[in-house]
DNA sequence: TACCCTA
């Protein structure tokens, strides 16, 4: 008997609307990235055709709540790694200098792309990380897929503000053991200081 | 800049 299997692994559904523009590095190509996110999430993602008139596609992510938050996970941090590239490039600075005259544009926009990602991450409160099954699906050696490869850029960081993410580093333990603890430059590190 | 997958 597996008893308790089904009503610990609950079948969720979320839906999000995600921008033309970012849709297609959340695909990449042929596939490669969202597949990819489906391989290592194991949640099941579907994104609707475009549709006419508007600027978003559709997205269901169904799974487990552990796969959808993984998944979430990820799809947002490709899509704050294509907001800060577009924010970065467009040489328009505006009304940020009016509070932050003295940082530095880039500080400024880094630290807040971080503290969107946190304030959109699901609640963690939807997520029983203490459950065996859940437990058991992040042992699962589907994780051992590195994650850094698929966001291609360093987000420990940020991984280390979710919850359920920072659970799911337990499961990738020997790969962020081999990952240089020094890219961690001293610069950010001094961004997050509260004191 | 765009990447167009799976169902």
């Amino acid at each position: 008997y597996f008893a308790g299997l089904d009503a610990t692994a609950p079948t969720n559904s979320h839906e999000l609307a995600i921008p033309n523009d970012f849709i297609g590095c959340i695909i990449g190509r042929q596939g490669s990235k969202i597949n990819e996110i489906r391989q290592v999430s194991g949640a099941h993602i579907k994104i609707a055709s475009a549709t006419d008139g508007s600027a978003m596609r559709q997205v269901t992510i169904t799974g487990s709540p552990a796969s959808i938050s993984v998944a979430q996970y990820l799809i947002n941090a490709l899509e704050m790694a294509k907001y800060t590239m577009q924010a970065a490039s467009s040489a328009t600075p505006v009304d940020l200098n009016l509070t932050f005259s003295q940082s530095a544009p880039t500080a400024s926009t880094a630290a807040t792309s971080m503290a969107v990602l946190a304030a959109t991450t699901p609640a963690p409160t939807t997520i029983n990380v203490h459950s065996p099954s859940t437990l058991s699906t992040i042992q699962n050696p589907h994780y051992a897929v590195p994650i850094s490869s698929l966001l291609g850029m360093k987000a420990l960081p940020v991984l280390a503000v979710h919850p359920a993410t920072s659970s799911l580093m337990q499961g990738l333990s020997p790969y962020t053991a081999k990952m240089p603890t020094s890219s961690i430059k001293k610069s950010e590190r001094q961004k997050f200081a509260p004191y």
